[in-house]
DNA sequence: CCGTATCCATTCCGATACTG
DNA sequence: CAGTATCGGAATGGATACGG
Protein backbone atom coordinates (compact mmCIF):
# COMPACT_ATOMS: atom_id res chain seq x y z
CA UNK A 1 0.00 0.00 0.00
CA UNK A 2 2.81 2.19 0.58
CA UNK A 3 4.33 3.93 -2.39
CA UNK A 4 8.01 5.16 -2.23
CA UNK A 5 7.16 8.52 -1.04
CA UNK A 6 5.60 6.82 2.39
CA UNK A 7 7.62 4.28 2.42
CA UNK A 8 10.42 6.38 3.98
CA UNK A 9 7.92 8.39 6.55
CA UNK A 10 7.69 6.57 10.29
CA UNK A 11 3.89 7.78 10.45
CA UNK A 12 3.02 5.67 7.75
CA UNK A 13 5.09 2.85 8.70
CA UNK A 14 3.65 3.14 12.08
CA UNK A 15 0.32 2.69 10.31
CA UNK A 16 0.94 -0.45 8.61
CA UNK A 17 1.14 -1.79 11.99
CA UNK A 18 -1.16 0.16 13.98
CA UNK A 19 -3.52 1.97 11.51
CA UNK A 20 -6.36 -0.71 11.49
CA UNK A 21 -9.59 -0.66 12.96
CA UNK A 22 -8.91 -2.99 16.07
CA UNK A 23 -4.83 -2.80 17.01
CA UNK A 24 -4.88 0.28 18.99
CA UNK A 25 -8.31 -0.98 21.28
CA UNK A 26 -6.81 -4.17 22.01
CA UNK A 27 -3.56 -2.38 23.05
CA UNK A 28 -5.89 -0.14 25.06
CA UNK A 29 -7.12 -3.18 26.86
CA UNK A 30 -3.74 -4.76 26.93
CA UNK A 31 -3.10 -1.51 28.85
CA UNK A 32 -5.25 -2.24 31.46
CA UNK A 33 -4.39 -5.27 32.15
CA UNK A 34 -6.19 -8.04 30.52
CA UNK A 35 -4.20 -10.66 28.99
CA UNK A 36 -6.77 -13.65 27.87
CA UNK A 37 -8.30 -14.31 24.57
CA UNK A 38 -11.92 -14.42 26.78
CA UNK A 39 -11.12 -11.17 28.31
CA UNK A 40 -10.42 -9.04 25.26
CA UNK A 41 -13.42 -10.63 23.67
CA UNK A 42 -15.90 -9.89 25.89
CA UNK A 43 -14.43 -6.17 26.31
CA UNK A 44 -14.05 -5.22 22.88
CA UNK A 45 -17.52 -7.33 21.65
CA UNK A 46 -15.78 -8.71 18.70
CA UNK A 47 -16.52 -11.91 17.17
CA UNK A 48 -13.48 -14.57 18.04
CA UNK A 49 -12.36 -15.23 14.56
CA UNK A 50 -11.84 -11.50 14.20
CA UNK A 51 -10.00 -11.70 17.59
CA UNK A 52 -7.78 -14.34 16.91
CA UNK A 53 -6.84 -12.72 13.30
CA UNK A 54 -5.71 -9.52 15.05
CA UNK A 55 -3.99 -11.06 17.90
CA UNK A 56 -1.93 -13.42 15.66
CA UNK A 57 -0.74 -9.96 13.66
CA UNK A 58 -0.12 -8.29 16.77
CA UNK A 59 2.39 -11.44 18.07
CA UNK A 60 4.12 -11.32 14.34
CA UNK A 61 4.71 -7.62 14.63
CA UNK A 62 6.51 -8.39 18.14
CA UNK A 63 3.90 -6.21 20.05
CA UNK A 64 2.15 -8.89 22.34
CA UNK A 65 3.92 -12.51 22.77
CA UNK A 66 2.61 -15.41 24.28
CA UNK A 67 3.45 -16.88 27.63
CA UNK A 68 2.21 -19.63 30.21
CA UNK A 69 -0.94 -18.45 32.39
CA UNK A 70 0.21 -16.19 35.39
CA UNK A 71 -2.87 -18.20 37.39
CA UNK A 72 -1.50 -21.65 36.62
CA UNK A 73 -3.71 -22.72 34.28
CA UNK A 74 -3.37 -24.22 30.84
CA UNK A 75 -3.72 -21.87 28.79
CA UNK A 76 -1.12 -19.15 27.42
CA UNK A 77 -1.68 -15.19 28.13
CA UNK A 78 -0.89 -12.35 25.66
CA UNK A 79 1.31 -9.97 27.47
CA UNK A 80 2.83 -6.57 26.19
CA UNK A 81 6.71 -6.84 24.52
CA UNK A 82 8.68 -3.97 24.95
CA UNK A 83 7.57 -2.58 21.73
CA UNK A 84 3.89 -3.02 22.33
CA UNK A 85 4.59 -0.54 25.53
CA UNK A 86 5.98 1.77 23.88
CA UNK A 87 2.80 2.47 21.95
CA UNK A 88 0.93 3.38 25.06
CA UNK A 89 1.93 7.26 24.64
CA UNK A 90 0.12 7.26 21.33
CA UNK A 91 -3.08 5.33 23.22
CA UNK A 92 -2.76 8.63 25.95
CA UNK A 93 -2.55 10.56 23.26
CA UNK A 94 -6.05 9.57 21.52
CA UNK A 95 -7.44 8.96 25.33
CA UNK A 96 -6.62 12.63 25.87
CA UNK A 97 -7.96 13.97 22.54
CA UNK A 98 -11.09 12.32 23.02
CA UNK A 99 -11.60 13.67 26.68
CA UNK A 100 -11.35 17.35 25.37
CA UNK A 101 -13.32 17.03 22.19
CA UNK A 102 -15.40 14.21 21.57
CA UNK A 103 -17.35 14.25 25.40
CA UNK A 104 -20.08 16.89 26.44
CA UNK A 105 -19.41 18.77 29.64
CA UNK A 106 -21.56 16.61 31.81
CA UNK A 107 -21.45 13.22 30.27
CA UNK A 108 -19.95 10.06 32.03
CA UNK A 109 -16.72 9.11 31.07
CA UNK A 110 -13.64 6.84 32.16
CA UNK A 111 -10.51 8.87 33.01
CA UNK A 112 -6.67 7.75 33.78
CA UNK A 113 -4.79 8.69 36.83
CA UNK A 114 -1.55 7.78 38.32
CA UNK A 115 -2.14 5.37 40.87
CA UNK A 116 0.40 7.17 43.51
CA UNK A 117 -0.66 10.29 43.29
CA UNK A 118 -4.69 9.70 42.71
CA UNK A 119 -4.43 12.66 40.32
CA UNK A 120 -5.02 12.79 36.39
CA UNK A 121 -2.32 12.17 34.19
CA UNK A 122 -0.27 15.28 32.61
CA UNK A 123 -1.21 16.11 29.30
CA UNK A 124 0.81 15.09 26.47
CA UNK A 125 2.54 18.16 24.61
CA UNK A 126 5.23 18.33 21.62
CA UNK A 127 8.25 19.65 23.55
CA UNK A 128 11.64 20.93 21.91
CA UNK A 129 14.90 20.02 23.88
CA UNK A 130 14.82 23.13 25.47
CA UNK A 131 11.33 22.14 26.82
CA UNK A 132 9.58 24.84 24.52
CA UNK A 133 6.09 23.63 23.66
CA UNK A 134 5.91 22.84 19.59
CA UNK A 135 3.32 22.94 17.47
CA UNK A 136 3.37 21.53 13.79
CA UNK A 137 4.19 24.94 12.23
CA UNK A 138 7.30 24.93 14.57
CA UNK A 139 8.54 22.00 13.08
CA UNK A 140 10.40 20.61 9.65
CA UNK A 141 11.16 17.35 8.11
CA UNK A 142 14.59 15.89 7.04
CA UNK A 143 15.49 12.90 5.02
CA UNK A 144 18.40 11.25 7.00
CA UNK A 145 20.25 8.28 4.88
CA UNK A 146 22.87 6.80 7.14
CA UNK A 147 21.55 6.19 10.79
CA UNK B 1 -20.24 -0.09 16.09
CA UNK B 2 -19.57 1.16 19.62
CA UNK B 3 -21.11 -0.91 22.75
CA UNK B 4 -22.19 0.46 25.88
CA UNK B 5 -19.02 -0.53 27.67
CA UNK B 6 -16.58 1.32 25.09
CA UNK B 7 -19.06 4.18 24.15
CA UNK B 8 -17.74 5.95 27.52
CA UNK B 9 -13.91 4.97 26.58
CA UNK B 10 -12.30 8.53 24.79
CA UNK B 11 -9.79 5.85 22.99
CA UNK B 12 -12.61 4.60 21.16
CA UNK B 13 -14.83 7.73 20.61
CA UNK B 14 -11.24 8.80 19.33
CA UNK B 15 -10.89 6.18 16.61
CA UNK B 16 -14.29 6.59 15.29
CA UNK B 17 -13.25 9.77 14.09
CA UNK B 18 -9.39 8.87 13.47
CA UNK B 19 -9.10 5.17 13.19
CA UNK B 20 -9.70 4.54 9.63
CA UNK B 21 -7.03 3.85 6.61
CA UNK B 22 -6.61 7.84 5.64
CA UNK B 23 -7.13 10.23 8.40
CA UNK B 24 -4.25 10.43 10.00
CA UNK B 25 -2.20 10.35 6.80
CA UNK B 26 -4.46 13.33 6.07
CA UNK B 27 -3.29 14.87 8.73
CA UNK B 28 0.07 14.32 9.12
CA UNK B 29 -0.09 16.05 5.46
CA UNK B 30 -1.91 18.76 7.22
CA UNK B 31 0.94 19.16 10.01
CA UNK B 32 3.65 19.76 7.19
CA UNK B 33 1.71 22.38 5.80
CA UNK B 34 -0.56 20.54 2.89
CA UNK B 35 -3.70 22.81 1.96
CA UNK B 36 -4.40 21.93 -1.35
CA UNK B 37 -6.46 18.74 -2.68
CA UNK B 38 -4.24 18.24 -5.38
CA UNK B 39 -1.04 18.35 -2.53
CA UNK B 40 -3.32 16.02 -0.37
CA UNK B 41 -3.88 13.24 -3.38
CA UNK B 42 -0.53 13.53 -4.99
CA UNK B 43 1.10 13.28 -2.08
CA UNK B 44 -0.85 10.47 -0.66
CA UNK B 45 -1.55 8.55 -4.11
CA UNK B 46 -4.77 7.50 -3.41
CA UNK B 47 -8.12 8.00 -5.61
CA UNK B 48 -9.65 11.27 -5.65
CA UNK B 49 -13.37 9.98 -4.43
CA UNK B 50 -11.92 8.27 -1.71
CA UNK B 51 -9.93 11.48 -0.91
CA UNK B 52 -13.01 13.91 -1.42
CA UNK B 53 -14.78 11.53 1.02
CA UNK B 54 -12.50 11.40 3.71
CA UNK B 55 -11.36 15.66 3.29
CA UNK B 56 -15.47 15.99 3.80
CA UNK B 57 -15.69 13.48 6.76
CA UNK B 58 -12.98 15.54 8.47
CA UNK B 59 -14.59 18.71 8.03
CA UNK B 60 -17.84 17.45 9.21
CA UNK B 61 -16.35 16.19 12.42
CA UNK B 62 -14.35 19.55 12.52
CA UNK B 63 -10.81 18.89 12.63
CA UNK B 64 -10.36 20.34 9.05
CA UNK B 65 -11.70 23.61 7.63
CA UNK B 66 -12.71 25.12 3.96
CA UNK B 67 -11.24 28.82 3.41
CA UNK B 68 -10.48 30.88 0.35
CA UNK B 69 -6.94 29.86 -1.22
CA UNK B 70 -4.12 32.14 0.65
CA UNK B 71 -2.66 32.40 -2.79
CA UNK B 72 -5.20 34.16 -4.07
CA UNK B 73 -6.55 31.59 -6.67
CA UNK B 74 -9.96 31.03 -7.01
CA UNK B 75 -9.85 27.68 -5.47
CA UNK B 76 -10.58 26.98 -1.37
CA UNK B 77 -7.72 25.36 0.87
CA UNK B 78 -8.38 22.49 3.43
CA UNK B 79 -6.51 24.19 6.83
CA UNK B 80 -6.57 22.71 10.57
CA UNK B 81 -8.97 24.04 13.10
CA UNK B 82 -8.09 24.15 16.76
CA UNK B 83 -9.61 20.30 16.87
CA UNK B 84 -7.48 18.98 14.19
CA UNK B 85 -4.44 20.89 15.39
CA UNK B 86 -4.32 19.10 18.79
CA UNK B 87 -3.91 15.58 16.72
CA UNK B 88 -0.47 16.81 16.30
CA UNK B 89 1.02 15.10 19.56
CA UNK B 90 -0.65 11.61 18.40
CA UNK B 91 0.90 12.21 15.07
CA UNK B 92 4.13 12.80 16.61
CA UNK B 93 3.83 9.82 19.04
CA UNK B 94 2.81 7.61 15.82
CA UNK B 95 6.20 8.73 14.01
CA UNK B 96 9.10 8.39 17.24
CA UNK B 97 7.43 5.20 17.73
CA UNK B 98 7.89 3.96 14.10
CA UNK B 99 11.21 5.73 13.82
CA UNK B 100 12.42 3.67 17.32
CA UNK B 101 10.85 0.12 15.97
CA UNK B 102 9.77 0.35 12.14
CA UNK B 103 13.37 1.50 10.79
CA UNK B 104 16.74 -1.14 10.32
CA UNK B 105 19.98 1.16 11.64
CA UNK B 106 21.08 2.51 8.39
CA UNK B 107 17.88 3.16 6.26
CA UNK B 108 16.30 6.20 4.85
CA UNK B 109 14.14 8.02 6.83
CA UNK B 110 12.22 11.18 7.55
CA UNK B 111 12.82 12.90 10.94
CA UNK B 112 10.83 15.90 12.86
CA UNK B 113 12.93 18.28 13.61
CA UNK B 114 12.66 21.83 15.81
CA UNK B 115 12.81 24.49 13.50
CA UNK B 116 14.23 27.00 16.24
CA UNK B 117 17.36 24.83 17.41
CA UNK B 118 17.33 22.17 14.32
CA UNK B 119 17.36 19.86 16.83
CA UNK B 120 14.98 16.85 16.93
CA UNK B 121 11.93 16.76 18.77
CA UNK B 122 12.02 15.60 22.55
CA UNK B 123 10.32 12.07 22.88
CA UNK B 124 6.72 12.02 23.77
CA UNK B 125 6.36 10.20 27.56
CA UNK B 126 3.51 9.83 29.41
CA UNK B 127 4.26 11.71 32.97
CA UNK B 128 2.06 12.34 36.34
CA UNK B 129 1.46 15.76 37.45
CA UNK B 130 5.30 15.80 39.20
CA UNK B 131 6.90 14.88 37.06
CA UNK B 132 7.40 11.13 37.26
CA UNK B 133 7.37 9.32 33.48
CA UNK B 134 4.37 6.54 33.90
CA UNK B 135 3.85 3.69 32.60
CA UNK B 136 0.43 1.68 31.86
CA UNK B 137 0.60 -0.27 34.96
CA UNK B 138 1.24 3.06 37.32
CA UNK B 139 -2.00 4.28 35.68
CA UNK B 140 -5.99 3.25 36.94
CA UNK B 141 -9.18 3.87 35.30
CA UNK B 142 -11.90 5.74 37.02
CA UNK B 143 -15.33 6.24 35.52
CA UNK B 144 -16.46 9.96 36.36
CA UNK B 145 -20.49 10.48 35.42
CA UNK B 146 -20.00 14.73 36.28
CA UNK B 147 -18.29 17.03 34.70
C1' DC C 1 -11.43 -22.31 27.41
C1' DC C 2 -9.24 -21.19 23.10
C1' DG C 3 -9.34 -21.07 19.15
C1' DT C 4 -10.35 -22.65 13.60
C1' DA C 5 -13.40 -23.16 9.50
C1' DT C 6 -17.22 -21.58 6.76
C1' DC C 7 -20.30 -18.63 4.86
C1' DC C 8 -22.42 -14.30 3.98
C1' DA C 9 -23.08 -9.22 4.30
C1' DT C 10 -20.97 -4.98 4.23
C1' DT C 11 -17.73 -1.72 3.79
C1' DC C 12 -13.82 0.09 1.54
C1' DC C 13 -10.88 1.00 -2.19
C1' DG C 14 -9.05 1.88 -6.91
C1' DA C 15 -9.71 2.94 -11.75
C1' DT C 16 -12.05 5.30 -14.92
C1' DA C 17 -15.04 8.56 -16.96
C1' DC C 18 -17.28 12.81 -16.53
C1' DT C 19 -18.61 17.91 -14.93
C1' DG C 20 -18.07 22.98 -13.65
C1' DC D 1 -8.15 22.38 -10.50
C1' DA D 2 -11.53 20.24 -7.76
C1' DG D 3 -14.37 17.41 -7.38
C1' DT D 4 -18.81 13.69 -8.56
C1' DA D 5 -20.71 9.20 -10.55
C1' DT D 6 -20.32 4.52 -11.26
C1' DC D 7 -18.60 -0.01 -11.06
C1' DG D 8 -16.08 -4.19 -9.78
C1' DG D 9 -12.96 -6.34 -6.70
C1' DA D 10 -10.72 -6.81 -2.33
C1' DA D 11 -10.64 -6.60 2.42
C1' DT D 12 -13.19 -6.67 6.62
C1' DG D 13 -16.55 -8.02 9.87
C1' DG D 14 -20.30 -10.91 12.11
C1' DA D 15 -22.69 -15.34 13.11
C1' DT D 16 -22.42 -19.85 13.70
C1' DA D 17 -20.70 -24.41 13.99
C1' DC D 18 -16.99 -27.26 15.13
C1' DG D 19 -12.45 -29.27 17.32
C1' DG D 20 -8.35 -29.68 20.66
Amino acid sequence: MLDDVNAQCPVARALEVLGDRWALMILRDAFDGLRRFSEFQKNLGLAKNILATRLKLLLESGLLQLQPASDGSAYKEYVLTDKGRSVFPIVVGLRQWGERFLFEAGEARSELLDSASGKPIETLLVRAQDGRVVGPEDCRRRVISHG
